[in-house]
DNA sequence: TCTATTTGACCTAC
DNA sequence: GTAGGTCAAATAGA
């Protein structure tokens, strides 16, 4: 699959490769907001709520890796998309990109409308006017970085300011920190807060997407299985940690900590790179969604 | 009082 | 010298 993958995306027109980066982008909102309304909808319930939070942080990393390969030059097609098209801004100047101050350390880049929620908690430390774009770069580092030594940082660029707008987030170095999901509160307040406009803008729309998405979800966790999907959660199951560090396997809330004997196995062996995780869970075809992403 | 955010200054790669 | 990344003091809010 993901040979086939390469082999089309190498041969899209810059249209169709903004379209595959405009649907995961889609997904990967969506299963935020998911998320958040799964969580709150199945709180307290123990061992679905915790196979509810694992599925989703796995199937929002999944769109994540997705989006960081479309992003990724090697994929781009030949006029790179990430440049502002705000009016006003000219073309970038072939001005030689600045090599990463350490080359060893992991990056990881994304294209999102939801860089605040991404099952991380994050403390802003810096922001910065980057040359040629229109919007500040703003850095955030782990919330544990202190507490828990966690070098995870990440860079969040507005790249459009559209509906919704895109951001370009830039993940450096892995989590060691294995921070929980966010709670459900928390989770609403960091997706609606004032950075994030999104879903003062969807309102009404999008909350009938979540609330047909959390019905199914949580059919499907109740041992119920929606139409033609039984059988994919289970395909889910993947390592939580997956910087392969010891720590990452005891958080200290939420998902690793509820109860119940048979959560996904941490030593499962699913490599990041599993896009059958993403092809297991079709939403549109799974939860009887049209084109448009709206329930038929 | 504590925590998070803002923002100017500083450091470093190019 | 310029620009990107980080630090840390100042500030705001709970």
């Amino acid at each position: 699959m993901q040979a086939q993958s390469r082999l089309a995306v190498n041969s899209v027109s810059s249209d169709e490769h903004e379209a595959v980066i405009r649907e995961l982008t889609r997904g990967h909102e969506l299963t935020a907001q998911l998320q958040e309304a799964a969580m709150r909808a199945l709180r307290g319930q123990g061992q679905p709520e915790a196979t509810a939070a694992f599925i989703l942080r796995e199937v929002s990393r999944a769109f994540t890796v997705c989006l960081s390969i479309m992003s990724s030059p090697s994929r781009a097609p030949p006029a790179p998309p990430l440049q502002p098209e705000m009016p006003g801004s000219s073309v970038a100047p072939a001005v030689a990109p600045r090599r990463n101050r350490d080359d060893s350390i992991p990056r990881k880049t994304a294209v999102t409308s939801t860089p605040h929620f991404d099952g991380y908690q994050w403390r802003k430390y810096g922001q910065k006017r980057i040359t040629n774009t229109s919007f500040p770069r703003c850095y955030y580092k782990c919330s544990y970085h202190r507490g828990r030594n966690c070098p995870a940082t990440k860079q969040v660029q507005q790249r459009s300011n559209g509906d919704p707008p895109q951001y370009v987030v830039i993940y450096v170095n892995e989590h060691t920190c294995d921070t929980p999901i966010l709670e459900p509160e928390a989770a609403a307040t960091a997706t609606a807060g004032a950075t994030n406009p999104l879903l003062d803008e969807r309102g009404a729309k999008e909350e009938h997407e979540r609330m047909v998405l959390v019905s199914t979800l949580a059919c499907v966790l109740g041992g119920q299985s929606p139409a033609g999907s039984g059988s994919d959660v289970a395909v889910l199951q993947e390592p939580q940690g997956r910087t392969g560090d010891a720590s990452a396997s005891a958080p200290s809330v939420s998902v690793a900590d509820a109860p119940g004997p048979s959560r996904p196995d941490v030593d499962a062996g699913l490599d990041v790179m599993d896009y059958e995780v993403t092809g297991a869970l079709c939403f549109r075809d799974s939860y009887g969604l049209s084109d448009d992403g709206l329930p038929f």
